[in-house]
DNA sequence: CTTAAAGTACGACGATATTCGTATAAGAAA
DNA sequence: TTTCTTATACGAATATCGTCGTACTTTAAG
């Protein structure tokens, strides 16, 4: 039986990101991590935040302690696959390859970057054959 | 004097979408234009939507005839770039590279598409030089 | 002229997102 | 034990989005 999956919303994806990046974490800690950068967000706005995440499946949580324990419940790679999927749909005829022009020209990658996606492109091409 | 300029919400990047591939268009063109595929949206729903993103500097409209002619005020490719800075940012650690391995890694680009991106890499590169 | 058709303007509703205040419980400290 | 700190739970206020109904205006048809 598989759980459907929602979209997250900015608010939501902000804390899974901190979430994916420090591993399991109190609400505490994330609310922390959020406010570093940006003017405050309430202690309690997170958590009922969280709380609505762990209903809508996107993170799990460990109650046993008093501190409850918030832990991803979707991998980082299936939201970016989702979100990228989206762009391409909406802004690039659904054509990757568009996204990945637009993507080259618009910014300057170093020349290790360079020849990281070359390296990536003789791969497929092998692959390919 | 610059506009500040919003970032898009879904129904209306549909109905920018619309416009950018048509041209100046009339409220009707377009709501016939999204109804073409999906369940329908009624005509006033889809006018009050552009009347909002004229307010919002999204469009503008000549008003001169009855039936307002709306042209898109933003061009698509200040669109694509916000919109793909804004999931490198938030999905991708700022970093465009990330983006462009992801997506090269999840779709299946045809051997010709590899070299037109080869093509541009190529051209990056001597442009560093 | 009268009626029908097609347009714009705009108020309002329901859903969802974000925010916070307050109540309450569990520990820690005095 | 009493008090202070730090949790969670949850109702409610506010904002925004997408939706449509209705009023009014303009043009076309009969």
């Amino acid at each position: 039986m598989k759980i459907p999956i929602q979209k997250p919303t900015d608010a939501e994806l902000e804390i899974l990101q901190v979430i994916w990046k420090k591993g399991p974490c109190t609400v505490r800690e994330v609310n922390d991590a959020i406010n570093q950068n940006k003017p405050d967000v309430g202690y309690t706005t997170t958590l009922k935040l969280m709380q609505i995440m762990t209903e809508k499946n996107l993170v799990s949580r460990d109650t046993s302690q008093r501190q409850h324990i918030y832990m991803a419940a979707v991998p980082e790679s299936q939201i970016q696959e989702g979100m990228v999927k989206n762009v391409v749909d909406r802004l690039f005829y659904g054509s990757t390859k568009n996204l990945i022009m637009h993507a080259l020209g618009q910014e300057e990658p170093t020349a290790d970057e360079l020849e990281e996606i070359k390296k990536l492109i003789r791969q497929i091409e092998t692959e390919q054959k």
